[in-house]
DNA sequence: AGCACGCCGACT
DNA sequence: GTCGGCGTGCTC
């Protein structure tokens, strides 16, 4: 009897080995069985085929008992899986329950359908039908027949009518039938995108590994470029997927996509409801030619006949998993295309250090669009020294005279404003001026964050709120409770205090409905608003016209904490929140206001000299062999015993403290110490770059260790706060 | 993830 | 005496 390895989608490191009967001698790897797991029927992976004298007694042998009418996972999906396991240091079950995160999608489902003209009738046709008859010729698809009428721009009783008299049938989609028209000629390019779009489209044509860092200047039409790719792949009948941090997607930009692809993209992020997904899922283990936008979890859908990735945004911090199984996105996009053998576009306007480093190692393709749409300039940024600005008075806490001044011109010019403050509601600390009691979350180490308009205090860590006090926790007092610091809330009202009759609007991801805020979106794009205050959420992509200044208010406020890359960080977020002016033909001005004008970020800001800053960057990194110039492992101990929890961390760090050319920072309470009534230690493993670490951190997880302390492995974390 | 197995307190 | 709490460990 042929043997079979079995990996389930579950929290289980080791695949299983099952007897196959004479009935089903046809199973190979990928397909999904099932099988008898304990006392319950599972369903589980073949994970690969093995020869019986393989099979030592240590157990009694069971058998498949059935496999699943459902396509099999293609073979490049496995050793993708098998990859990310061993590198993350992920039981191999958690990483197929990534790929496979329900079993219902598991089920066929027919999704769409070739609508076609089945009559062969020479008889003429009424006026109507024969339009129906034209329409149906160019290949149309619809779920059904009343999506086909709105897509013919018919009444669904017509159609029915024919579908009763039979003109009309309905063919399942398949990868040959789905028709993919587009439009082409749309857009012009310059010489500069030109010669882009003809290497990326000949590195798709290719088809093989390699990785191009797509560098452009906001406005250089970044997107536009890559698009001409990702046309190429399907013209080869291919699939696409597209990866964004997170799903920011505005109407017109997936209206823009439609047009271009003549089908919509298929969307992948949490928001997508179950069925949606199944779909998709379905669609993509296929082959059907497609093109999927979606957040990280994306990576893991079953592509098979994937023909390019594109990592969008490639230096956002969003792309590193923190929780559950820790991974870097943009970093297993480019091993997934390694595997594919296809090409993977890295596309940024302030590439990583990581990437950047690839370039210059030659591991990286590099391609530069430093020209702008309509010759249009980049902004001017000019440092405000806080320092040596009047102390507040005047209503001025948070806007220095520089700011206000410049604000005051903007408006009575009829122009635009934006003030960036990555801060969301009212204050982020209330304090007790006669005590000091500070207020915290009960159940993590931070503060909890007044937000005056909904009357609440908010732990932004786990979203824990209470109703707003008036009296302190700590001394009983009344009215001794002060907000300190700005948040965008606060820095609102003190605009409506110095700007009366200024139009201001407010965006903060957490505040009102997504529509709420697309209405406000759009109330700027149309210029209802004189000034928009916002966080990080107005940094992307929003493009508004009649915007010609941008405020940042505390330009600071990223680079606290001995972070490795809080310097790169605020360069990349202040860099895109200064993109967002000065487009058209109007010069755009950005202020910055800083306590560190002498600042390496400030001064790159200032000046507009990017490879400076990243180079001294780089060379800092190389200097401290720090990542990318070696490795770090961070091993996370928690649980709700700190004691136990530190001890276990020292224990750990001795032992692996003996490995050679290995070296221990910590153990220390890690970021985010306490979330959830859990507290969290971390010690960080330093190795050279080719030191195979993960072997030796999986003996570690599997040695005996309290039970009550959880450990985590986190390869090349991200977050040093 | 389940589920059985096992070792302690509360209760008919 | 038994029921049932969940902590522990195994599932080919």
């Amino acid at each position: 009897m042929d043997l079979v390895d079995v990996v389930l989608p579950q929290r289980l490191t080791q695949a299983y080995t099952y007897g196959v009967p004479k009935s089903l001698s046809f199973l190979e790897a990928g397909q999904f069985v099932k099988v008898p797991f304990g006392t319950k029927e599972k369903i589980g992976l073949i994970w690969q085929k093995r020869s019986k004298e393989t099979h030592n007694n240590d157990f009694t042998l069971k058998e498949v008992s059935a496999c699943l009418d459902a396509p099999a996972l293609p073979g490049q999906t496995l050793s993708f899986a098998r990859w990310v396991s061993d590198y993350t240091v992920t039981p191999l079950g958690l990483v197929l329950k990534m790929i496979v995160p329900q079993l219902s999608f598991l089920e066929e489902r027919i999704e769409t359908y070739v609508w076609r003209w089945a009559s062969e009738d020479r008889k003429p046709l009424t006026r109507l039908r024969r339009q129906i008859k034209t329409s149906l010729e160019k290949g149309v698809m619809a779920e059904n027949l009343t999506q086909l009428a709105s897509r013919l721009g018919v009444s669904t009783t017509t159609l029915k009518t024919l579908e009763k008299e039979g003109m009309i049938e309905k063919v399942p989609a398949t990868r040959e039938e789905a028709p993919i028209c587009i439009e082409e000629g749309l857009l012009t390019f310059n010489d500069e995108q030109g010669r882009a779009v003809q290497r990326l489209q000949e590195s798709v044509r290719q088809r093989a590994f390699q990785v191009t860092l797509l560098d452009g200047v906001t406005g250089s039409g970044k997107t536009e470029v890559y698009q001409e790719a990702v046309f190429e792949a399907l013209r080869l009948q291919r699939q696409v997927l597209i990866l964004l941090p997170e799903i920011s997607l505005t109407p017109q930009g997936l209206a823009r996509f439609e047009r271009r692809f003549g089908q919509k993209p298929l969307l992948w992020h949490s928001g997508v409801s179950e069925g949606t997904k199944a779909v998709i899922w379905q669609k993509v283990i296929k082959g059907s030619p497609c093109v999927v936008i979606g957040a990280r979890s994306a990576l893991f859908l079953p592509f098979s006949r994937l023909g390019l990735v594109v990592v969008d945004e490639e230096h956002e911090h969003a792309y590193k998993q923190e929780q559950g199984v820790m991974y870097h996105a943009r970093d297993m996009a480019v091993v997934r295309a390694h595997l594919e053998k296809i090409p993977v576009i890295l596309a940024s306007a302030t590439p990583s250090v990581e990437s950047l480093v690839n370039v210059a190692q030659g591991k990286y393709q590099e391609i530069q669009l430093t020209q702008r749409y309509a010759d249009a300039t980049l902004p001017l940024i000019t440092l405000v020294d806080r320092r040596k600005e009047s102390p507040p008075a005047g209503g001025k806490r948070w806007i220095g005279d520089a700011l206000h001044q410049k604000l005051q011109e903007v408006l009575e010019a009829g122009q635009q404003s934006l003030l960036f403050l990555n801060r969301r509601g009212y204050a982020p600390l209330t304090l007790c001026r006669r005590c000091g009691e500070r207020l915290e979350c009960p159940s993590c180490a931070s503060f909890l964050v007044e937000h005056r308009t909904k009357g609440i205090l908010m732990c932004h860590q786990c979203g824990h709120t209470k109703p707003t006090m008036t009296q302190c926790p700590g001394c009983g007092g009344e009215d001794c409770l002060v907000a300190c610091g700005p948040g965008v809330e606060r820095l609102k009202e003190e605009i409506t205090r110095l700007f009366p009759l200024a139009r201001v609007g407010v965006i903060t991801s957490d505040q009102g409905s997504v529509k709420e805020r697309a209405h406000q979106l759009r109330a700027m794009e149309e210029g209802e608003i004189d000034i928009l205050i916002g966080t990080q959420m107005i940094a992307k992509g929003h493009h508004f016209p009649g915007l010609t200044f941008v405020g940042v208010v505390d330009g600071d406020l990223g680079l606290c904490g001995g972070d490795l890359r809080a310097g790169e960080r605020t360069y990349q977020l202040l860099h895109q929140v200064a993109g967002r002016c000065g487009r058209e033909e109007v010069q755009g001005h950005v202020m910055i206001q800083t306590y560190a004008p002498d600042h390496p970020v400030m001064q790159a800001l200032s000046s507009g000299d990017r490879a400076a800053f990243m180079d001294a960057e780089i060379e800092a990194r190389r200097q401290f062999q720090m990542p990318p110039f070696s490795r770090l492992v961070g091993v996370i101990f928690s649980g709700s015993d700190e004691g136990l929890i530190s001890q276990t961390a020292s224990m750990v760090g001795a032992k692996l403290a003996r490995i050679q050319n290995v070296v221990i920072l910590g153990p220390c309470p890690a970021p985010l110490s306490r979330v959830g009534g859990q507290f969290r230690w971390r010690l960080l493993v330093k190795a050279e770059k080719s030191h195979k670490l993960q072997g030796i951190l999986e003996k570690i997880l599997k040695e005996p260790h309290p039970s009550k302390v959880r450990i985590q492995i986190d390869v090349d974390p991200y977050s040093f706060l």
